[in-house]
DNA sequence: GTGATTGCAAATCTTTTGCACTAAA
DNA sequence: TTTAGTGCAAAAGATTTGCAATCAC
């Protein structure tokens, strides 16, 4: 077992964000966050989860990643019906989508330049411009 | 009430990609494609026809969207989770999103450009590029 | 007629919610 | 303690599907 020192950073981060490090937390942000840039359905968390010994519902799962994604720990990437990922990049950048698997790929922001952008409405700001490659196998 | 002759061009449509012009997909049809770019989802269509004295079911408004997005003759664009919108225009264009009200609007093709693209995955070819601007009201 | 299409209801799937129980501070 | 968080099961949406009845050709 490892000590709760390694705990440490995410405990502060989820304080940080106004979000009690409680023992389901703090595991699945460990699952999100310790290895590296991740897109995850609810779903596929929730098993990974189950898989790790971690004890969580479903429905705990989905309340904890709006939450981080409320908080600005994650982002909500939205590419087909009926399936929302998140992501743990929360920089710059876009996505290529696979269309056949459904797998997403992050694109570094800088390469993704957009020349011209259009005038928007009055009254309103931007928020997010996202990029999405949609990508087929090419063996036709 | 209009004569037959008027639905001409949408049944020769309809016939042209395969899709026996129906009563409810006639009704549909020209609900969708008279009045220029329209951004629908299958519940407001549904409400639409039925407001119209069109009898058809919301399920048959959902086969019959996935048919004409299947034949070409509509989009089907995702920008929140849990809803799609299908979209008349099936033209080289990208979308602004109005994330408080839900509102989908057109950005004529021209007006994005991209100056860079990354390198896509070996065996993979695009299948369309989606650019999205997601708008906020700036009353801060 | 014959096969495609429709309507309806039931089934699925994803996501949210209500509430009694548990844990963090 | 006191309040936030959790689990579970039920609810809520959105979308699809099975099948008998209906319609286009």
């Amino acid at each position: 077992m490892e000590s709760s020192r390694s705990f440490r950073p995410l405990i502060d981060r989820l304080r940080n964000v106004g979000l009690r490090p409680t023992r389901q937390r703090l595991a699945l942000a460990r699952l999100l966050f310790d290895k590296g840039d991740r897109h995850v359905s609810a779903e596929e968390l929730h098993e990974e989860a189950v898989g790790h010994a971690i004890r969580v519902s479903l429905a705990t799962v989905y309340n904890t990643l709006n939450q981080f994604t409320g908080a600005g720990l994650l982002r909500e990437v939205v590419v087909a019906p009926g399936r929302s990922y998140f992501d743990t990049n929360i920089g710059n950048h876009h996505h290529f989508f696979v269309e056949d698997s459904g797998q997403l790929h992050d694109i570094p922001g800088e390469q993704v330049v957009l020349q011209t952008l259009p005038p928007i409405p009055a009254g309103t700001e931007i928020s997010r411009v996202d990029v999405v490659v949609r990508l087929r196998s090419s063996s036709k």
